[in-house]
DNA sequence: ATGAAAGCGCTAACAA
DNA sequence: TTGTTAGCGCTTTCAT
């Protein structure tokens, strides 16, 4: 057997464990020892000075498809969404990742693509990879579907967490904001600014956010003794890229001095509508919106913050807990969101 | 040897090739001709529809770790980012995304929590979980830390993309958005509505962004002949929180009759602070902005769209083109924003 | 204090 | 048309 060069310039196989072992002039589970530092197994410390230096000469780095597939586990969590792009997803997506992190898991990503069958292959895939467990932000699109392959793969011992829907609360452990209690937060902030006819401008993105929202409002409304016009809610179905339609409300005898809107878009486009008929803000209508994205702050628009971080944040920390063999019934973790007062709702 | 029931209740271990093997009565090499569907090893129909049954029953999930330990190749590619909370990230990411899973590719991602030596650890995890190539989006502070690893790691094998940054420009496969040219195009517009006065709002994030987009303020100036005004370029350095400061503009004889902002975030942050003092937008002073965020829209703010989930989607392709071998020089894939033209600088 | 050998789940030569 | 066997890179008894 001709010695090999101690470095040979050009791309060889990556070097494993054995030619670790090699170089070292010791045995593979020697290697296996020093490197993933076990205290059980006293080594000397020249030994392990050989390996580390062979381990380091070589650019050794460990392939952990042969630990996972000896383990049967791989520190990876499947993350299944149906877009990466809009702001609460994102911002989910990074708190996963934070506490992922934090706990050791790396985030195996897949997309829906709003399709429940693409789905079940993305589904089947992540399997495939061996994820320890997985984090579904559920759509409108795919949430029937959802249980028809959640329910089993957490009954075949893959842990599931469920954000932002409560269809399978009690099922499946569960992360997900306290809409009615955002929306009741809202109305009342504009009630104590003095607001008596508040208005409210639906229509969100999910059905169930859209009805808890609103029963927010006329919990709100109810519980300071004010009266619920039917005519003061509008706009049931929104579509994106319309302006909302706000006559019915701009024309009544007894026109409402704020509105609460079911999203930072409503809110921003109803404003921007009203601006330019010469409306002020907060002045003749105040506003507050919910979702607090971004551009809240720069729009100075009052809005309720979700804190979708700390929703994924949370959700990661529950998967974790499972895989980590927790066991119990299903957890609902139900999120307070917090007012962010800005000046369309209060005059400067 | 007993017979196994057919279907246990109860959690077992995960089923194996073997498993389907013994089920089906044949060999674990026939399941694996079967399941991987290869066509140059002909399987009687009969044999065919026993393997797919026995997989079916006991659930078969193909273990691709044992696959990928194999081949050595994953069939993943990492993507590092400064941060998935971040628009322009989380759309760039969003195309990585579409485009890495056209194809057969999975993402593990990866974040490096703005801190050189937490991205070199995280750069080690993604190795170690073997993954194919490698996208980084870069960051202001990571920035010049990302040659120590990245070239040698490109070097050991493992192709990597990098997007919207120059700095490894020809040693690299690189993917950037043409920030001269999008202002260019922003300023033209300008000019051709009829604006001869035109300022500067600049201090974007990342140093070379902001040089290049006044540098394209400029040539449009040039290119038509206007003079350039030093005292019409503001704000080198912004704050995120802060208003920027738009007196010296605002206080001229010959005051600016449209302003070209770096950021979308600094454009609406000017109108919000110009719209308080009375100022009509565009009539007494026309805007565009920079990046198109999703509420450009909703704030009717002209800005340059970068196309970031183009830009992913294009990185992802240039690095499964290497994966599959392509070689070659680095190839820039230099890419054309495009003006989108709103309210902020067209009168209605 | 260290090593030999078995085996995780799979694919690919090579046989039959 | 199907089976046998070796081996990918690693950890882990069980020896020594």
């Amino acid at each position: 057997v001709a010695a090999e060069p101690a470095s040979a310039p050009l791309m060889r196989k990556r070097p494993s464990s054995i030619d670790v072992a090699r170089r070292a002039e010791v045995s593979q589970a020697t290697v296996s020892y020093v490197l993933s530092g076990r205290t059980d197994k006293s080594i000397s410390k020249e030994t392990k000075e050989r390996v580390f230096q062979a381990a380091e000469d070589l650019g050794y780095v460990p392939n952990r498809l042969a630990d996972g597939i000896l383990r049967g586990k791989t520190q990876t969590v499947g993350v299944l969404m149906p877009d990466f792009a809009h702001s609460f997803n994102s911002q989910v997506l990074q708190g996963i990742e934070e506490a992922a992190a934090d706990d050791g898991y790396r985030l195996l990503i897949a997309h829906n693509r709003n399709h429940p069958e693409y789905e079940l292959h993305q589904v089947k895939m992540l399997q495939e990879h061996r994820v320890d467990g997985l984090i579904a932000v559920t759509d409108e699109r795919t949430i029937d579907s959802l249980q028809d392959w959640v329910i089993p793969l957490s009954d075949s011992g893959v842990p599931v967490v469920i954000v932002d829907d409560l269809k399978l609360d009690g099922r499946l452990d569960t992360v997900v904001s306290d809409d009615v209690s955002g929306a009741r937060a809202a109305v009342e902030h504009l009630i104590a600014m003095g607001h008596k006819r508040i208005a409210y401008l639906g229509g969100g993105s999910r059905a169930s956010t859209s009805r808890d929202r609103r029963q927010g409002y006329e919990e709100a409304l109810a519980a300071h003794g004010l009266v619920h016009h039917p005519e003061w809610v509008v706009g049931t179905s929104y579509r994106r890229n319309e302006d909302p339609d706000l006559s019915p409300l701009m024309t009544l005898a007894k026109r409402p001095t704020a509105v609460f809107c079911a999203s930072d878009g409503l809110a921003s486009q109803a404003m921007m509508v009203l601006a330019k008929r010469g409306f002020r803000i907060p002045g003749d209508l105040a506003f507050v919106g919910y979702g607090d994205l971004e551009w809240a702050r720069y729009m100075n628009l009052t809005s309720v913050d979700q804190h979708p971080t700390s929703m994924g944040r949370v959700a990661a920390h529950r998967l974790v807990q499972r895989i980590l063999g927790e066991s119990g019934p299903p957890v609902t973790e139900k999120m307070e969101p917090s007012l962010v007062v800005r000046g369309s709702s209060v005059a400067a």
